[in-house]
DNA sequence: GTCTATAAAGAGATAGAC
DNA sequence: GTCTATCTCTTTATAGAC
């Protein structure tokens, strides 16, 4: 248990594993910027004071590069929130079970905010092989969402009105926007997280409004057309 | 009054005003799928049966169609936000303002889905000089829905321990994802619209929930750390 | 208006020096 | 391990034929 580590594969005491760190960091916060087919192994060279031939001792090909930077976002934070799933009182309810998740989706976004994203934006951007091994692995987590929402909605806990997919699409998207316009500084991201939780499980809708509100939930439009 | 059109600039009778249209639409699914440097000028061109040089006759350069097709996709859910609105009665409350900003920019989403989502994708991808106008007129854009929810809670109908930042970001965010996971069929983008203005306006949680709910809002799982 | 041909620049990948 | 060529292929943009 000597030279044990914490984490599943985190820091082998490899010579030239911190290169490699250092070119995935900086290849995905130049992928998210730009986008796959915009940055180019030079730029990400760059960022580092290489030169961009030097990358191909460590990676074989842009593509594996972009994989690789790809899958760490997702698998990163499909692993945070298992993990704080895992954690949690087994009589946990099915909403704090949500909030849950909710809070460490939006954190693991927020704080992997470059490898997330870039998973997130290059889906429909890197060459289709890659891109289909994503979309797997995105149902996968997409499953874990899903199973959340179906038992909250089996327990009760939720209404029986509303669509789990949409459900579902609508709190992931709203969560992975947050990547696109969030600056440290102004509020933090549990502050973000009480308040998208507190939208999404309980509506914007004032307390005082909510009684007259649940009786006419959004049809009131419909009149001119 | 004759040969008048009902929209503003929309179907002069000039002669290769067609061939711009179709050259647009390829462009805006072909940037919207592929990114913008992922897109090659022979990709839009081979999508109508032309060659990549015929383009240079109606735009003068990649960055130009790139930015007319952006251009439209932010300045049609722009106006047609605006416009449903303006169709509403004087004394429309806040909450149906909403529900119709929200259901107009879904469908606007949806409908116009490539260049819509084009706008949205394409901003970190393009010319520096590009993104700078199109976040100006983003910026317009959000300015409206800052308005819609401020006046919102001036007027009571929303909770007051949201930030409205944070919950328009949110709502805009759930909206704009839907443009990546919708397909045609299964669900009706009206109904896609009532779930998520259900959701964002009155909360997943259950009605015999919410009392119970509305007492601990996000904070049951902070004991573990 | 659209085509073909081509100029000019750029970028991924490889080989071999250090 | 990283660098400096260099090979090769692709792409934007232009010129001029039709």
């Amino acid at each position: 248990m000597a030279r044990q580590r914490a984490e599943a594969d985190e820091a082998p005491p490899k010579k030239s594993e911190l290169t490699r760190q250092s070119i995935l960091d900086a290849a995905a916060r130049m992928f998210r910027m730009h986008g796959y087919s915009g940055t180019r192994l030079s730029d990400i060279a760059d960022e580092i004071g290489m030169k961009a031939g030097s990358l191909y001792y460590h990676f074989p090909s842009r593509e594996a590069l972009v994989e690789a930077v790809m899958d760490l976002g997702l698998q990163r934070t499909h692993a945070a929130v298992l993990d704080r799933l895992s954690m949690l009182p087994a009589d946990a309810g099915h909403l704090t079970r949500l909030q849950v998740a909710i809070e460490t989706h939006l954190l693991s976004v927020l704080e992997q905010e470059d490898y997330t994203s870039a998973s997130i934006k290059l889906i429909w951007q890197v060459p289709a092989g890659i891109r289909e091994r994503q979309i797997a692995d995105q149902r996968a987590y997409g499953a874990l969402w899903r199973k959340l929402l179906e038992d909250a909605r089996k327990g009760g806990a939720i209404r029986a009105d509303v669509d789990l997919s949409v459900a579902r699409m609508a709190i992931v998207g709203a969560l992975n926007w947050a990547a696109d316009w969030y600056k440290p500084g102004k509020l933090t991201p549990k502050r973000i997280a009480r308040d998208i939780c507190a939208m999404v499980l309980n509506g914007l809708v004032a307390e005082d409004e909510a009684a007259a509100a649940k009786r006419r939930p959004a049809t009131t439009k419909r009149a001119k057309k």
